[in-house]
DNA sequence: GCGCTAACTTACCGTCGCTAACTTAGCGCG
DNA sequence: CGCGCTAAGTTAGCGACGGTAAGTTAGCGC
């Protein structure tokens, strides 16, 4: 009933296979909504192979999703650097990644939820490896060029970053999770939310406003 | 070996067993992280009680996990309220308001997941109501004293709410995720998102710079 | 053509969420 | 008082899950 209908790989190529167990578990999360109702016996399935192995290219299930969100990163960041291609203007570079990466979430909520929001994911120093050298990296460094032009102004340039980024992940975060809240058009709000975050950079705060 | 120590609920009293598998759930759920780890099993044998009495007080795993958001969305609520006490200037609201919000999540980073990040809740009614009910009312009638004194201003109160709202979320979500990021003081780094995205509301966005 | 091993499979373990069917304690009522 | 009714549990067990041990097979090296 359930046999596979793979051919076995030929000697050198176990990789192929793994590719492809990514591949259909991003699938099937996008359908499922949530890790654990992606089952490594639907995942074989799938890809039209036994459940046990899958055990051969991924530790556990948490492995495996691992993967998925170190494959789901990088393509966010090719969507952002796609998306501020040809932007020269350091503020419009940073709308654009900003826009993208919020557009990002709400066209893959359930990959984006596994990336950002999954406890799984607790110990793994390879997903903020990557994080730090791909997507998180062009953002700094669109806002040290827009520092330097004196566009934005704060304490420190990583400060900026974060806050940027915290305000691009809470309306991310917010959308994905209450998607049926009346804020009007989802995007038009993130605009909104970045803006007005970047806006509050560009100028000093008034004394006594902001924590000291 | 696993026998239940616990004495039968007289007649009346079948509540009280509802709300110790609830404050044992919340317990276990501190401790494991994520709630696909906490199993009914454990529960019960928390409570002191065999694993099929849970499903007489819950339909299934999911409606006790909804009960535990549910509990840990008024426990909020009462911080919030607390915390905002005898605070009566609107914009100062806000910030004890999204500080004791921020400071919840960090307190409590597995019930704030679990609350708001989880994707087990989509339609559930319930917990939508309770959030409109009280802490994101509490939230929207400081916006709305800030902006009759003129102290905010924006499209319209529910915007700046949101916008407020996706700040904190976006806080709370992003400190949960990397405890480690060097942000230095976890509150401090809130106060300056709040405070920044407040300030971006103090002022009408110069004319090109906000989305339209 | 033959051994070695990469790339699988079959068979199975313990645990999980959940249910059916039985038991027992205590209140209402004659 | 005692007796039936039902709330509040229990015991037993199903199917699916994550994961493993041990066997099988295909193809490259020699």
């Amino acid at each position: 009933m359930t046999q596979a209908r793979r051919r076995r790989s030929v000697r050198g190529t176990g990789e192929r296979l793994r590719e492809e167990i990514i591949e259909a578990t991003k699938e099937l999360l996008a359908r499922a909504g949530r890790a654990q109702d992606v089952s490594v016996r639907a995942v074989a399935e799938a890809v039209g192979v036994t459940t046990p192995s899958i055990y051969l290219h991924f530790e556990d299930k948490d492995a495996l999703m691992e993967a998925v969100v170190i494959d789901v990163f990088r393509e966010l960041d090719e969507e952002m650097i796609a998306a501020a291609e040809g932007v020269t203007d350091p503020l419009e570079r940073l709308r654009s990644y900003g826009l993208s990466y919020v557009r990002f979430a709400l066209d893959h909520p359930e990959h984006y939820r596994l990336a950002t929001m999954d406890p799984s994911l607790k110990p793994k120093k390879q997903i903020d490896e990557m994080l730090r050298e791909a997507a998180f990296t062009h953002l700094n460094a669109a806002v040290a060029d827009a520092v330097e032009l004196g566009e934005l102004v704060g304490p420190d340039t990583l400060s900026i970053t974060f806050e940027l980024w915290a305000a691009a992940h809470g309306v991310a975060a917010l959308l994905i999770a209450k998607p049926e809240l009346p804020v009007g058009d989802p995007m038009a709000f993130a605009d909104r939310v970045l803006c007005t975050t970047a806006l509050g950079h560009t100028m000093a705060p008034p004394d006594g406003f902001a924590g000291t």
